[in-house]
DNA sequence: CTGAAAGCGCTTACAG
DNA sequence: CTGAAAGCGCTTACAG
């Protein structure tokens, strides 16, 4: 197919069309495989340096690359994650995905992702499908849904594979009975709510999303826990579920708009996505974002700030996390399970500004 | 570690901590390992009907996952495409590999990313390593830049990979002598000039990454080549170089508004975050952007036509080119190199009105 | 420190 | 159609 002069010259001991392995090596520096096998693997102490050199330029000169299912196929396990996402193209599984895939690259493990469509069903599959690569641990991303019998089924298949000594990490919410890195979408929002408050809103409307996912209860459970604490009413009229995109947002808002004007002074998206389709409405609707009405999304997704004027949101660490679910797999396994949960940060900007006058 | 009642009661054949192998499926169902993975393996012909049934029920029973390891050592190859990402956290490459990971899933084929921080000589490592997981293909995403002299390693290192009877497609652009799904930027870029002077902009100033990329000269080239198409005078003196970030799209926009101001009707950014800081600039100049001076991206990226008024920008179906890339490995190899192109479509949007007045 | 040998879990000619 | 055996490329006790 190719006629690289550097291999096909004839005399080369480099092998013309096929694999150089560990017994090509081990020839090719006139020792055993199993020394070549140890000359290679760093953690090997029984070995000369004169002979590890030697294997070493052998295999240099081959071009030789350990083939890593032989070697899985001995030690049992793949210097390997496994990434299940529930949904590629959301950001929120995108960047904890970024995060993971950094973080085992630093770490020398390959980040190997598996798609899962949001059903759980398919979660099952993935997992199974999967444990034949025999990776050193699952991470699992997105919030699944779905009844409590495909759950236990998760479950159970989940719990094989930690049997077959994998270890299983979960990125997101606190939903599975694994080591998990609870993204702070509670706390975020509760602390989103007390700054909004410390600059002077006091009459919050809610856009949430239609489909029940555990992530928007989450930051549903923040809102409420915020109002209260702060001693607001929080008024579940104004709490109004649409779609999870754009347009869900800006439906939402122009409904709310519509029904009860001059009831609300700040309006909390679920999602970033949605707080933009909310400017939009009230754009639409002859007001100004921000001055007229403030707008807070949720998630501090990258792009996302760039509205004018700059939307306020949540930052929510999602690469941090991602990074996180790999340290986990990293740190020794240990009987308890472990939680972690990183800092949430508001980050207040251009359409939330200081409300002067405290109309609680 | 768990106590699963299913498996922990004593007399049932599922082993209790280890994995189940086929020689645990073969016995249990009464044949030889021979059968048993015949049986298994959709393809083989030479099983009955019973024994097929048979050697599944206990497959079943067992929990059994064949171990691809193992498989990939006694075949060689394994079904999984490593996708080498230049820079995990560009929305173009993300874009494209969430192509590749959902075409991948539905073919059957495991996707495995790793990162390359945008170094070549990176690449070659990545290359290397993932070499010794013998998958079947590996996808390059991302434009590589570098000296002649580690570009050549690149290639030397993927043609290695090609010998050993691998597949490698590179999306993006047309620079490596391998099957390339070709990102329509060139002629995106063009038909962007075209559609513009269609809507009345004669005199348009160009935002360009600073950075020596092959995807920005791509760009220009089509900028420059659609200009000429239309007889366009294109002046060099607009063409500035900034990082390929908001910040320097603002700063590069910034400048020409100071230093030739009303020379210009439209800018052209290389990217849509450029673009969005384009506006911002020509918004702090005192300038309604869209109205009083055109703004146009490059990429569609999700999110960013979301910005105030919403973003003109050119589509590259970077999506569809990651899936387009998978075909190319799922289709026969030839002797041929293969080069495919998807369609570009400009999207006109708020910040090109028509420019009433011909002013060319 | 080094090597011969066994074994990891699979597939696939080769006989029957 | 079925099975016994060899072999894929590695690692790791076990002797020396």
């Amino acid at each position: 197919m190719t006629s690289d002069p550097t291999t096909a010259k004839p005399g080369s001991d480099v092998p013309r069309r096929a694999t150089a392995t560990l017994s090509d090596v081990a020839r090719a520096a006139g020792v055993s495989k199993a020394s070549a096998s140890r000359a290679l693997n760093p953690g090997s102490r029984h070995v000369s340096a004169e002979l590890r050199a030697r294997v070493r330029e052998a295999a240099r000169r081959l071009g030789y690359q350990p083939n890593s299912s032989a070697r899985a196929t001995t030690t049992g396990t793949t210097a390997m994650v496994v990434v299940l996402v529930s949904d590629i193209s959301d950001p929120y599984n995108a960047e904890i995905t970024h995060g993971v895939i950094e973080r085992a690259g630093e770490a020398g493990l390959v980040a190997t992702i598996a798609g899962t469509d949001h059903a759980i069903d398919d979660e099952v599959r993935a997992v199974r499908m999967m444990r034949s690569l025999r990776p050193s641990a699952m991470i699992l991303t997105g919030t699944r849904s779905g009844s409590a019998v495909s759950r236990a089924l998760l479950n159970e298949e989940l719990e094989r594979y930690t049997r077959e000594r994998g270890r299983v990490v979960v990125a997101g919410d606190d939903e599975l009975p694994f080591d998990t890195v609870v993204v702070p979408r509670r706390r975020g929002a509760a602390e989103l709510v007390a700054a909004l408050h410390e600059l002077g809103y006091r009459s919050p409307a809610v856009i949430l999303p239609d489909r029940d996912a555990v992530a928007a209860r989450e930051w549903e459970a923040g809102v409420v826990e915020g109002a209260r604490r702060l001693g607001l009413r929080f008024d579940y009229q104004v709490a109004i579920r649409v779609p999870t995109t754009r347009d869900g947002g800006y439906e939402g808002t122009a409904r709310l708009l519509r029904d009860r004007p001059g009831d609300v002074d700040v309006v909390l998206a679920a999602t970033d996505t949605m707080a933009v389709g909310a400017m939009s409405a009230i754009r639409d609707a002859g007001l100004r974002p921000g001055t007229d009405l403030g707008v807070a999304g949720f998630g501090d997704i990258e792009g996302t700030e760039d509205v004018t004027p700059s939307l306020t949101s949540v930052n929510l660490a999602l690469v941090q996390a991602g990074a996180a679910a790999v340290e986990c797999v990293l740190r020794d396994s240990t009987a308890d399970r472990r939680m972690v949960e990183l800092q949430a940060r508001v980050v207040i900007r251009g359409t939330t500004p200081p409300r002067g006058a405290d109309r609680s």
